[in-house]
RNA sequence: GGGCGAUUAGCUCAGUUGGUAGAGCAACUCAUUUACACUGAGAAGGUCGGGGGUUCAAGUCCCUCAUCGCCCACCA
């Protein structure tokens, strides 16, 4: 036996040593697996910031995903397992644009695009290494040959060739439509990136003509030059809809015009209101619905425009008290009511309180029409008419991408059936430039510049999300026809958390679908959050947050892993106990003292000796090693049945349970004096039952904590084993 | 305002198609010159949030209420 188990366990002499081997296998990387007759079974790994560095949820998700890899390996499958990081463009923008403020006290706009871009692609690439290591510390048994950056060429030419695919095929067009306008980031922010916060403000009723109006937004209702007022609304049924009125407003007489409208609720207030198309979403729509004029009170900083007459220039917040002084002189202020709460519009990221404008911007068109050339999706034909929104919502509900959690089905079928058209262009310089190019009225898309003198590229990047949603196929280096793209697409999984369903789930299958006319993933599993131990989120504010690494370091990968895993239904949030991270480091030390206990009772074992058959139905006096044996079996088989489902929390607390329950107390136990009977048959039969199971369950063990199965494997009787390493070892009962 | 979820032992959570309530941790008793930087044996602990219904049978299915959480949303 091998001295290193009079030790206890200790992972970290092991942890780098085991994942060099790994590495140095080449096993990562399908194409090279002992079996290649075996399916496909891919996964991607989302990839994390660039600039950012491991947390827990990083170490939950990787572990899932691993978990699945490495039991679907052991199966025969060619498990393949994508690394990549992506560049999150404002995120990291912002970090570089912080940086330079700090060290140089300069601006962007100091250093200007060129300089500025090359900056963060080099802060970006420095910083790659660390978050990757990290990942490497957990065990992630990911193929780093098939390395993928969102911003590396072979994707940039995906995201090109996307944009015109999607331009040609007129799903991408350029519009002035209403957007969220972030004054202090200065860039157009999406949907999902805006975070509504309750407020309480003051709410102004204010004199207009014959009607009361309500507002909270003073400041905007100079360009007012519409009153709506719902059809049925007894109040004002002397009204009718496009009469004129004249009437005394903020800086002078105006004619103002009555709009009847449903979109006036009769409850709310005095059920007329007054429209700005420019700062608002309803009622850019209206003015659409009635192609009303469109005027811009506020301009990109937050400052009002000269429509604004005396007020022009000044700051909102500075504005709103002093016009509704003026309105108060006038005597056209009803009354205000101090109380308001509403929910305001803030910048996720800078925090700032989101302007809406109407922009030039360039959007997604989810509502659109379009031929599908190609597809493979239940329910979608080649050839068939359809648009985005509806292919994103059959490709669930056929089945295409199997959702099971039903709640999160809902939500994402829910959250597709709202959809408005998808705003992709950012006022930020890093990230992947619009591929649009502009020369006097002329407007080329493709993937290079033009010939010729005079065009000029489009200044604005993509959304970010742009180039994740292709993640799954531009891995794979499509456009290319390649042979993984034909191999390893669709992936077989995809298990993110529930944050990112809408932002990112949906878009993949968006791109994929209509790009490739199939599913990006097979199946999708949405996992919690990690929280700490008292339910709240890890946040720097509340200064609240476990360091993965750190768990590394004290209790072993094994143990982190486990400790993530076991004790958590998928999709349910997960409450981080150190405690029992602790106690999965005592059963990887036990492990290893069973495996010492075996090594060392079976040094005589003769597998040349004719052995007891106590397998078969006639087992005679080896009817308790014929139990135990086919007690194992049935255990390995209710643990496989449950890996194969997913329910990877089930499966890992089984195969625990068995092994320091059944294996360890019970089965070692009794066989103590069985070793020592002298009987040399009876031994013999002991031995082979234990060396069994022991390399059995460290088989199904595997998985879950790979490092210390690895280490014990390596010192199995080669007998055992059909293959050098645990990490491609056919699975028990296969 | 709309949607989704949760409520089970002191704590953190399982409970897969309805069939005698489970685990880990903590706490308790005992053992321990033992493969175990510890481990083993044992005992204790729950009217499964409240109420109603379906059923031979409900933690599980249906209705309703309460509390908590999350997501979405333009209420001027």
């Amino acid at each position: 036996m091998d001295d290193k188990f009079l030790k206890p366990y200790n992972p970290k002499e092991v942890e780098g040593k085991i994942y060099q081997t790994w590495e140095d296998s080449g096993y990562f990387n399908p194409d090279k697996l002992p079996n290649q007759s075996g399916e496909p079974f891919t996964v991607v790994l989302p990839p994390p910031n660039v600039t950012g560095t491991l947390h827990v949820g990083h170490a939950y998700e990787d572990t899932l995903q691993d978990i699945v890899i490495r039991f679907q390996r052991m199966r025969g499958k060619r498990a393949l397992w994508i690394p990549g990081t992506d560049s999150a463009a404002i995120a990291t923008q912002a970090r570089v644009e912080k940086n330079l403020q700090k060290d140089e006290g300069k601006t962007r706009h100091d250093l200007g695009r060129e300089e500025m871009v090359k900056r963060t692609y080099e802060f970006a690439k420095n910083s790659e290494s660390t978050i990757l290591n990290q990942v490497r510390k957990m065990g992630a048994s990911l193929d780093w040959s098939r390395y993928a950056y969102t911003l590396d060429d072979k994707r940039n030419l995906a995201v090109f060739t996307a944009f015109k695919r999607m331009y040609d095929a007129g799903l991408i067009y350029r519009g002035s439509r209403i957007i969220n306008w972030d004054p202090k980031g200065q860039t157009t922010i999406s949907d999902d990136e805006v975070v509504y916060e309750e407020e309480k403000s003051k709410f102004y009723y204010f004199k207009y003509g014959p009607f009361v109006i309500g507002t909270a937004r003073p400041e905007t209702k100079f360009g007012d030059k519409y009153v709506v007022v719902h059809p049925d609304d007894s109040r004002y049924s002397a009204y009718t809809h496009g009469q004129k009125i004249e009437l005394e407003w903020i800086n002078g007489p105006i004619i103002a015009t009555v709009i009847k409208d449903s979109a006036a609720d009769m409850e709310m207030g005095t059920g007329a209101m007054t429209i700005t198309p420019w700062h608002s979403l309803v009622d850019f729509e209206l003015a659409e619905k009635y192609d009303l004029d469109k005027e811009q009170v506020i301009d990109k900083y937050g400052k009002l425009l000269p429509i604004a007459g005396e007020f022009a220039g000044m700051k909102i917040t500075e504005a709103r008290e002093k016009i509704v002084e003026k309105l108060q002189a006038k005597g056209l202020v009803e009354k205000i009511d101090e109380n308001y709460v509403h929910n305001i519009a803030t910048s996720e990221r800078t925090g700032a309180t989101i302007e809406p404008q109407i922009m030039e911007q360039w959007f997604v068109a989810v509502d659109k029409e379009f031929t599908i050339p190609y597809s493979e999706i239940p329910g979608i034909e080649s050839g068939s008419k359809i648009t985005l929104k509806e292919m994103m919502r059959t490709a669930v509900e056929g089945g295409a991408v199997d959702m099971p959690q039903e709640g999160f089905r809902k939500t994402y079928l829910h959250w597709i059936l709202n959809l408005h058209d998808w705003c992709i262009s950012r006022q930020i310089w890093f990230g992947h430039r619009i591929p649009v190019w502009y020369k006097n009225n002329e407007i080329y898309c493709g993937v290079s510049a033009p010939e010729g003198d005079g065009w000029e590229q489009d200044p604005d990047v993509l959304d970010t999300w742009f180039s994740s949603a292709l993640w799954t196929f531009s891995t794979l280096d499509w456009p290319e026809k390649t042979v993984d793209l034909k191999t390893f697409h669709p992936t077989a999984f995809m298990s993110p958390a529930y944050e990112i369903l809408q932002l990112w789930v949906s878009r993949m299958i968006l791109m994929s679908g209509f790009h490739l006319g199939q599913a990006p993933f097979k199946k999708v599993l949405i996992h919690g959050l990690v929280r700490a131990k008292d339910g709240r989120k890890f946040s720097k504010s509340l200064n609240n947050g476990v360091d993965p690494l750190d768990m590394v370091e004290k209790y072993g990968a094994d143990a982190l892993r486990m400790g993530l895993i076991v004790g958590s239904a998928i999709g349910s949030d997960i409450k981080f106990d150190e405690q029992r991270i602790r106690g999965y480091k005592l059963f990887a030390n036990k492990i290893w003292n069973v495996t010492r206990f075996i090594l060392e009772n079976a040094k005589d074992f003769d597998s040349e000796a004719k052995l007891v058959d106590y397998t078969g139905t006639d087992t005679g006096a080896y009817s308790m090693h014929a139990t135990y044996h086919n007690q194992l079996k049935t255990s390995l088989e209710d643990i496989t049945l449950d890996l194969e489902n997913y329910r990877l929390y089930l499966a890992g607390e089984k195969i625990y349970h068995y092994f320091w329950h059944t294996f360890a107390d019970e089965i070692i136990e009794w066989s103590k004096p069985l070793l020592k009977s002298g009987d040399e048959k009876e031994k013999w039969a002991t031995q082979h039952l234990l060396l069994s199971i022991l390399a059995d369950t460290i088989k199904v063990l595997h998985p879950f904590m790979p490092f210390v199965t690895e280490e014990i494997w390596s010192s199995l009787p080669a007998q055992l084993k059909k293959q050098k390493l645990l990490m491609v070892e056919p699975w028990p009962l296969s």
